[in-house]
DNA sequence: GACAATCCATGAGTGTGCTCATATCTTTTC
DNA sequence: GAAAAGATATGAGCACACTCATGGATTGTC
């Protein structure tokens, strides 16, 4: 079975001289259907929760056979996940490409993180609520969001701590500076849920609890220790 | 349909004089049948892991149908949970009950509460490991264990927090302390971890971290402030 | 002891997330 | 262009956690 290359020799065939120069009609598709399914689970997702929405759902308003839409993401969750990914990758892009931040104090380049972040996931906030409140959760969980979520974690955790460090001569690092991301996460999760339950005209009382608290605790970090 | 009643009045039965003196038949099959679910179950989770455990496994191991189970325990991580409040009962029990420990330093008590637990976790240490590293992992997370983990969670930095007021007056908190309860479930996970990957024997090495640990962490809270 | 009321074990059934062999479509090769 | 090779959409099917109407057993009442 499986005559593999029935001719004299293979061709080295010069596939695609660049990396990943795909338009062929294929690809294309590819990538619409992915796009496609994101957007319907997103929206699934936001109009009835994340454990309400069935796979065969996301799959019907696609357009697609259910079992498309695992050709694309592993489990549902993963669909989930890449909205997170997106959703970090751009506010750690909103503050690397502002030149103006290049030499802010510390404090500053924190508000503009999480404030990215806020504004990017304000059209979802029934879905932060619905998936985040309940399967990420107060003061801990990702839910069953396990591995590629801890990987996202970490990725975001790796930039606040590049922050810290850019703003602080590594000298100044003692026995407890391992805590400052573990403490950051915390107080992002609180940020989330003082955002979520947050009604004030257009969230201002999120934006001067961010300011403020952040003010507090880099001075902290720096007062607090030389 | 239903005749409710067919008699003169509901004479008012003097149900059990007590709260829950039941010790018939059916209350001690009961007792039993509970019993033998968590008993089958942890030993399923400890030999097959937690995941590849099934319903059907656990109530055919117990002896009774499927259905059974979730007369006992609305979801299968109930199960398991389960283990992990009598678990947590059993270690505050451990250092509320011991009068020696009455006028102790902050760091014993803590190291006694810590320690009842990792010998209670011992036998399981499988089981932890499967459940607990992947579901509620390195530093988050209690998996989909929701609410009632949360309620135990509670439960158990509602005692530390119990103990540190204790060994402090009240007006020596400030504005941090609401970070104590938070950072010690993170020591918490932490030191579950190292006890999981320590290889010396008897655990020798994760007694002896948790000894210094605790007193570097509580000179820490005392010297730090004031 | 007999009847009624209550409890609760049962297991077939349900809907779920996910798998997989197959058919269909696209690309490559000649 | 035709045919082989490769990719991928498909949906019936699977195993699972969990539900529910049923009947059989236990308890309470006279």
């Amino acid at each position: 079975m499986a005559t593999k290359s029935n001719s004299t020799a293979k061709a080295p065939p010069r596939k695609q001289s660049a990396k990943k120069r795909r338009t062929g009609k294929r690809a294309q598709n590819k990538e619409a259907i992915r796009k496609r399914i994101v957007k319907s689970a997103l929206h699934l997702f936001q109009t009835k929760g994340f454990d309400t929405t069935t796979t065969k759902a996301i799959a019907r308003k696609a357009g697609i056979a259910e079992g498309t839409v695992f050709n694309y993401f592993r489990t549902k969750e993963d669909i989930a996940l890449s909205f997170f990914e997106e959703e970090v990758d751009h506010a750690i892009a909103a503050v690397r490409d502002n030149p103006r931040l290049r030499k802010a104090p510390l404090e500053e380049k924190l508000f503009t993180l999480v404030h990215s972040q806020l504004e990017y996931l304000a059209p979802y906030e029934r879905f932060i609520g619905a998936a985040l409140i309940h399967a990420l959760n107060p003061a801990s969980h990702l839910g069953a969001f396990s591995h590629r979520a801890q990987q996202l974690r970490h990725r975001y955790l790796a930039f606040v701590t590049e922050l810290v460090e850019e703003s602080s001569p590594k000298q100044q690092r003692d026995a407890l500076s391992w805590l400052v991301p573990e403490a950051f996460w915390i107080y992002y999760l609180g940020v989330l849920l003082f955002w979520l339950y947050d009604s004030s005209k257009d969230k201002e009382h999120t934006i001067a609890f961010l300011d403020r608290s952040l003010h507090v605790g880099v001075a902290f970090l720096t007062n607090g220790r030389r």
